[in-house]
This record gives structure tokens, C-alpha cells and sequence, in this order.
RNA sequence: GCGCCCGUAGCUCAGCCGGACAGAGCGACGGAUUUCUAAUCCGUUGGCCGCAGGUUCGAAUCCUGCCGGGCGCGCCA
């Protein structure tokens, strides 16, 4: 496993740097110029430290590269170190470096690019957590899937990942559902409906009161409303719940636990979680109800947990959830929200803090929306009304692969601009078939690799000559599979899935590039072999990039 | 009014833990196929990085203000 080729030199570069400037301990942040001229990789500490020391950066920058040049752990990955401008130090990279790193890889496989981090961490990663009011609309699904992504990134990077959804099948919401239920159950019974004000209007809610009248006929006419009320909301919520379930599988998302609203606080967690508050003198009570004292902890104002009426408010269960978290053992609690919830940062972090847990270990993850187009056609929805594009709608318009592709490759803060019509495309400006197509490509080649050349036997990864590749792509495809493991890391700090997309597609330009100018298959079998290798090698990245991102890697396209 | 997010090429977006002349794809125009999949490759075209200040040797990147867009400010969830 062992670090990624980037942080090997990094290291090496710290350690020049310190040695010269006398104990202090840079960070040294390797980026890869613009510039083809500028190296490999370079880096700008000497004009950092220069500045503390009162020195020439150019003189230090020499110092540190000459120093650099001597150390024996650099010397088998650069080949040359050269000082340009103001004191860039730009590192060249040796094909041996690059070389083994494409040995690495194929050892590795599935493993290649999982990441042994200093301190690996417990996380918790929640998400989704819609209320079963409703199917999943186009929303969630892209915070299915960058949550998922996420868990899987965070996992190869060397945490212990567990994914939850909080499924909120309590209170006032659930309750409007039953008797939106009731009402269309009724009306189709040729009664006065009364659709409750705020209630639900989707097709959806009629089905399922239908089903109830298809099978218990109109016995719920006379039943007690309160009865009545509360079978068609559990019903309907348990439907709901099943087809959320059911698409989310469909989608490649898994979750290890599901935790319900409901079940959770018949176990008296919320009453224990207000208990503790109270005990730490969090909380106070107010016209009658009983409120968090968030304000003094960094929110806007202070919050109510529990209502005039005796019912809780949708905070105190959740301050008492995320206590919950933290007492299974999770060091970092991720949620993931919708722009809508970024007002409920602070009163969350307050909780946190009142908890006495530290403030960063609870990472609040604001999804931007999605506004869904059809070429250039915006469509509109509205959630109530009952007029929205669900997530099954899109996975059986543009396929999975594509949507999970789609909702990954933008940051999680912009705003998505997701068009169906592209992504269904089948042609070059879907970026989901130009990745998946280098495996695609790959796999063609060792299909007809017997055809091609018969006879020949691929020998063993340590037998194969690498050092047969030394061609201008081939060394730029190098370099990309090397630095794939950088961009785990990058991606997994960062928190965005779209850092495996951007190298995920500069990976394929590589390949498609080398593909074009070099034939793999040739008469000279040592050329043949390591070709093959580095092909090998692509085709691994490709297939753990898009597993990461939840997408698959088709053999044939 | 207060708070959060966004503002980069005609379009969709990267880059944003400060670095050397700002990148990709699409679009438009022109090329490449006796070779392992043309869902590919090559070239041309195209940008006061919203505006104005500040910090810095150096700012698309950090800070402040403004403008524009989205969202949130319930004893709703």
C-alpha cells in the first residue's frame, strides 16, 4: 500500500527543505505546472521559507534542490531537479519511479490507490434520511449519490466507514400523509375527500389508497377517525418507505443501517438526551415550552425542543440521534443535507458542542440543488403540488450509470445543471462513456489478443520489461495512474466525489491519446508484454475510480 | 434586514490548503480510419476569472465592501 508517489516526494522535498533551513517543517504542497517546461511537479516552499530566513529564494530554492538531488530516497523517483523564476523547485520524474508505480498498481488491483492514513478515523456518513412522505425526488438523488461516493472514497482512504439513513416516520408530517390517504380512499368510495391543508396532492398517495380499498374494502368508512388516521398513515408510510428502499438498492446505494424515527424514540433516547442537556444546563423553559439554550453556543437564537402541546419539535429527537451516533463510537459524524436545511447548521454545531463533543467532529454537507433540464428545456416541479421528477424517473430515462456520473462530477456546493438529454446520449460529449469506454478499450485488446498473436503468453508482472515503455504518452499515462492515489487522498479530504471524475477523464484523454498513436499488440513481444501492462494498469484506475463514484466498467460498449 | 451558497470562454463546468503566459468538454469551422471498438484522435476559434479595494515578492485562489442569482431565517420537517 505505502504512500502515493506525490506524498513520497513531498516528504523528500520536507526533508531538503528542513535540512537546509535548520529544523523548521514546511508543508510542502507538490502541484503539476501549467507549464510542460516547468517539470513534473513543482513547488514554491523555497520562496516561502526564503522569506522567514531573510534570504535569496533563489539561493535557498538551489540549496534545497542540490540537497534534494543527493538524497538517496529522491533519487530512484526524479530524475532531475532544476530552480526556475523566482525560485520554483521543479521536479522531473524518473520512468523507473513511474515505472514500478505501474507494478504497483497491478499488484495491487482493487486495492490500488486505498490509502493507510496517520490516524485512520471512525465515520459515520448519514444521508438521504427523506421522509417517507414521498418518493425520492431528483434532490436526493444526488445526495445518494455523492453520500455514497463519499463512504466509498472515505473507505479506500482508509477509514471505517458506516452509512446510515434516519428515516423520520414520526410526527406531524407523517400524520398529514395518513390523512391525505384517507381522504383520496374516501373520494374514491364516492365520499367527501377533505384533502388536509399542507397536505400530500401526488398521484402517488391515490394509488395507495386504492390498494387499501382494493383489499379491505370500505370498512375503514365507519372506523373511528383516530384508528382510521393512524392505519393509512403507517401503511402508507411503509409503502413509501419500501419503494425508497427499493430504488436506492436499484441505485447502487447502501446503506449499513437504517435507523426509525419512530423506534428510536420509543426507547426513551429523547427523553435521556433532554435529561442530559438539562442536566448541563442547557436548557430552560419558556411559555410553557421547553427550549435549547443554542444562542450563548454560537446559533442564531435559541430553539424549542419541545412544543406547548407536550410534542417534541423535529430538533430534540435529532440532537438525541446524533448523541446516539456518537455513543456507538464514531469519531466524525458526516450529514449531508439540502440547501434548505443550511439554516439548521448552527443549532446542529450547538448541539454538538453541548454534548461535549468537539466541533470537528460533526461535518454538516450542504448538496446544492439540481435544476433538471431536457436540452434546453427547464422543467419545473414543485414538491407540493405533487409535481416533481423522481429519482426512478431519471434512472430509467438516462440509466444509472449516467446519473450516478452526473451527480458526482460537479462540486456538492454548485448548483447541478443536470440535462437528460445529454446524459442519455450516446456520443462524445457524455463524459460517463468516455471514461467507461477506456475500459471498454482495454478489455477489447485482450479479447483479441489470441487472434493477434497467437502464441503469445503474457509472463508474470515482475517478468514484464517495463522499461520498454518510454514513449512520450506512455510516460504522460504514467503519471496519471501514479497520481491516482493523490487524488483519493484529495478527494476524500475535500469531501467531493468530482475530484475521481477530473482524474477519472484526464486518465482517459491519456489512454485515448497513447491508444491512437501506439498499437499494443506488435511482433516484438517484450514491447508487446509491457504495453499490455500499462494497458492493464489503465484499466485497473478506471475500474476503481468508477467504483468509487458507484458507476460500472463494461467489458464491451 | 440578517445568514449561507454560487458568479471563470457562446453553453456546461474544472482549477480555489496563493505561485510562473487561465484549463477541459460541448458548440462552430477544418482534418485523421489497410492498424487492438471513430462512444476515438489532431488542429483552428473563443476569456477585463461579476466589480472595486486590501494582504503578499506573487491573487481566479485569502480578506473587506458592492452588484447579480439561489436558498434559509416557524412552538414546520
Amino acid at each position: 500500500m505505502g504512500a502515493a508517489l506525490r506524498s513520497r516526494l513531498a516528504e523528500a522535498v520536507a526533508r531538503a527543505c528542513r535540512a537546509e533551513t535548520g529544523g523548521d517543517a514546511p508543508t510542502v504542497s507538490l502541484e503539476k505546472p501549467r507549464q510542460a517546461g516547468h517539470g513534473d511537479l513543482a513547488t514554491g516552499v523555497a520562496m516561502a521559507a526564503a522569506k522567514a530566513l531573510g534570504e535569496r529564494p533563489g539561493d535557498l530554492a538551489r540549496r534545497v534542490a542540490a540537497r534534494l538531488s543527493e538524497d538517496a530516497a529522491a533519487r530512484g523517483l526524479i530524475e532531475r531537479v532544476e530552480v526556475a523564476g523566482a525560485g520554483f523547485i521543479n521536479l522531473f520524474l524518473a520512468a523507473g519511479g513511474l515505472r514500478e508505480e505501474v507494478a504497483r498498481c497491478l499488484r495491487e488491483g482493487v486495492d490500488y490507490g486505498r490509502l493507510a492514513p496517520a490516524r485512520p478515523e471512525r465515520i459515520l456518513i448519514e444521508f438521504v434520511s427523506a421522509n417517507p412522505t414521498g418518493p425520492l425526488t431528483v434532490a436526493h438523488g444526488r445526495q445518494a449519490a455523492v453520500g455514497d461516493s463519499l463512504a466509498r472514497i472515505l473507505a479506500h482512504a482508509g477509514h471505517r466507514v458506516s452509512t446510515e439513513y434516519y428515516l423520520n416516520d414520526a410526527g406531524r408530517q407523517i400524520r398529514l400523509l395518513g390523512l391525505s390517504a384517507l381522504a383520496r380512499y374516501r373520494e374514491a368510495l364516492g365520499r367527501e375527500g377533505g384533502i388536509p391543508e399542507g397536505g400530500y396532492l401526488g398521484g402517488y398517495v391515490g394509488e395507495i389508497a386504492e390498494e387499501i380499498r382494493r383489499r379491505e374494502g370500505d370498512r375503514w368508512l365507519g372506523a373511528p377517525a383516530d384508528a382510521a388516521a393512524a392505519f393509512f398513515a403507517e401503511h402508507a408510510a411503509g409503502r413509501i418507505g419500501e419503494g425508497i428502499r427499493r430504488d436506492l438498492e436499484e441505485f447502487r446505494v447502501r446503506f449499513d443501517r437504517w435507523t426509525s424515527e419512530r423506534e428510536f424514540a420509543a426507547g426513551g433516547a429523547v427523553e435521556e438526551c433532554l435529561r442530559e442537556l438539562r442536566d448541563g444546563g442547557f436548557v430552560y423553559e419558556k411559555d410553557g415550552a421547553v427550549w435549547f439554550g443554542s444562542e450563548a453556543l454560537g446559533d442564531d437564537k435559541d430553539r424549542v425542543l419541545v412544543k406547548r402541546d407536550g410534542e417534541t419539535t423535529y430538533f430534540a429527537p435529532d440532537i438525541a440521534y446524533h448523541r446516539d451516533k456518537f455513543r456507538r463510537g464514531f469519531d466524525r459524524l458526516i450529514d449531508l443535507w439540502g440547501p434548505d436545511h443550511h439554516g439548521y447548521v448552527a443549532r446542529m454545531r450547538a448541539a454538538v458542542k453541548a454534548l461535549g463533543r468537539e466541533e470537528r467532529s460533526f461535518t454538516p454537507v450542504i448538496v446544492q440543488l439540481t435544476t433538471l433540464f431536457r436540452g434546453k428545456e427547464r422543467l419545473r416541479m414543485s414538491t407540493r403540488a405533487g409535481e416533481f421528477i423522481t429519482l426512478r424517473q431519471v434512472m430509467d430515462e438516462v440509466g444509472v450509470d449516467a446519473a450516478r456520473y452526473f451527480f458526482a462530477r460537479m462540486r456538492t456546493g454548485s448548483h447541478l445543471h443536470f440535462d437528460l438529454e445529454l446524459a442519455r446520449r450516446r456520443s462524445n460529449d457524455n463524459p460517463v462513456y468516455y471514461v467507461q469506454y477506456v475500459h471498454a478499450r482495454v478489455c477489447s485488446i485482450f479479447a483479441r489478443l489470441p487472434e493477434k498473436a497467437p502464441g503469445f503468453t503474457l509472463p508474470p508482472t515482475d517478468g514484464i520489461p517495463l522499461d520498454r515503455l518510454g514513449e512520450r504518452e506512455e510516460l504522460d499515462l504514467m503519471k496519471r495512474i501514479a497520481d491516482f492515489p493523490t487524488a483519493v487522498e484529495r478527494s476524500a479530504e475535500a469531501l467531493e466525489p468530482n475530484g475521481i471524475c477530473n482524474h477519472l477523464e484526464e486518465l482517459a484523454t491519456a489512454f485515448h491519446q497513447c491508444y491512437t498513436r501506439h498499437t499494443v499488440i506488435s511482433d516484438d513481444p517484450g514491447l508487446t508484454a509491457a504495453r499490455l501492462a500499462l494497458a492493464d494498469a489503465v484499466r485497473t484506475v478506471v475500474r476503481n475510480g468508477l467504483g468509487l463514484l458507484g458507476v460500472s466498467a463494461p467489458a464491451r460498449m
